[in-house]
DNA sequence: TGCAAATGTGAGGACTCATCACATTTTAAT
DNA sequence: ATTAAAATGTGATGAGTCCTCACATTTGCA
């Protein structure tokens, strides 16, 4: 990836739209032109993801993609935050109503087992959360986007263990939730035997620091 | 990063020197090369750093410098190999010795102190290991690094507990290594003090785990 | 000394991201 | 319906990057 402008100019923390699309039009343009980048990633890569290449799918010329987008990495981001928001509810949805340990139990198991298949079957979202740490913005996002479902987990924690220190309760949902993303990317790199095992031994720990012993 | 060739080309695993110098006069070249490098990575990182800098700041052309690089990502990959390796021996001498609970406490201690300064203080380790996920011969490279120091934890394990599936305690051992490396990457890129709580958090994890409760 | 192998050079090829002056379409007010 | 302004669309072109290659120089050695 990095072109020469993004390389020279200091990297936009927040990659935004250049211009919001009004009319219905250009909506429906917007949203081919993030169909063809998530094809082309899904084929290639996203350092291999060619603007041409995305503008020609997308039917567009590259004017029209630069018109909704300032630069390359802001397709990606804007890709990554869908992916965000949508896991995002899932897991807030998941965590809602645990107030005992078993349940914890249950929920937690559940949910890193829907984030292994859908890291096994979703290559756009596997590139996206690899390359995330050599983007800036994209390193930014995920993070918050971790700091906030470990929010969701710290809330689950505060009511099974009311008199735990916060601050603790904060570091280890963190910790525990960007380990899994580890365990994770981590799985899907090896073969699948020795990626089940990874998982479950993460799942293992992880329930072991959360719901105590 | 990624310039047109090695985009389209299928990346090559292994990024090995295109021609290993021979005498006395090109080897001090190529050293001149890596410290031009390794000063540019720690200014701008590894994205930024620009071939024609290297070349200029290491007084040699730029056809010297792919005389004995492939690549841009070979020189990258070069000084991460150095890293490894010189790591690898550093682990291997703390842990040699290690042969009850008490004093695998304190040398896995020890280590993820020592690590967590190196990855403070060392902007061009942090960059490469950054960068990691971007790059498929680097990918491997920690990958591997990352399996032998887990090796080195698995000997010590097996003379702790002699009767643990053998297999259970690989995992365990990747595992936590792993961890430990997203432990200090996410430490370093957040405050100080949230930084030192998240490592002594995971230590505290990583403990639990080896040496049982 | 002579000659092959190793080493050194830098202008230029190939390719990329991104811009901008200008053309076209839509919206909305009269 | 007319018209002006806003939104949208275009693609040749600029700027910058990695890397090659034909050719020059230096070194090791018989």
């Amino acid at each position: 990836m990095e072109g020469k402008v993004a390389a020279k100019a200091e990297q936009a923390a927040i990659a935004s739209p250049r211009r919001a699309p009004t009319q219905q039009r250009s909506r429906e343009r917007v949203e081919r032109m993030l169909a063809a980048a998530s094809t082309l990633i899904a084929e290639q890569g996203s350092d291999a993801m060619r603007m041409g290449e995305v503008a020609e799918r997308a039917g567009v010329s590259i004017g029209s993609l630069y018109q909704f987008f300032p630069d390359k990495r802001a397709i990606v981001w804007a890709l990554a935050e869908r992916y965000t928001a949508e896991s995002q509810a899932c897991i807030a949805a998941a965590l809602k109503d645990v107030s005992d340990a078993e349940a914890l139990k249950r929920a937690f198991s559940e949910l890193v087992d829907i984030y292994y298949r859908l890291f096994l079957a979703e290559p756009v979202m596997r590139d996206i959360w690899s390359g995330t740490q050599a983007d800036k913005a994209l390193r930014e996002l995920e993070l918050a986007d971790s700091r906030a479902n470990a929010e969701f987990l710290v809330a689950v924690l505060k009511r099974l263990r009311p008199r735990a220190d916060p601050v603790a309760l904060e570091t280890t949902a963190f910790l525990v939730w960007q380990m899994g993303e580890t365990a994770m990317r981590l799985a899907i790199s090896v073969d699948r035997e020795e990626g089940d095992r990874l998982v479950a031994a993460y799942k293992r720990m992880a329930l072991r620091e959360l719901v105590g012993e």
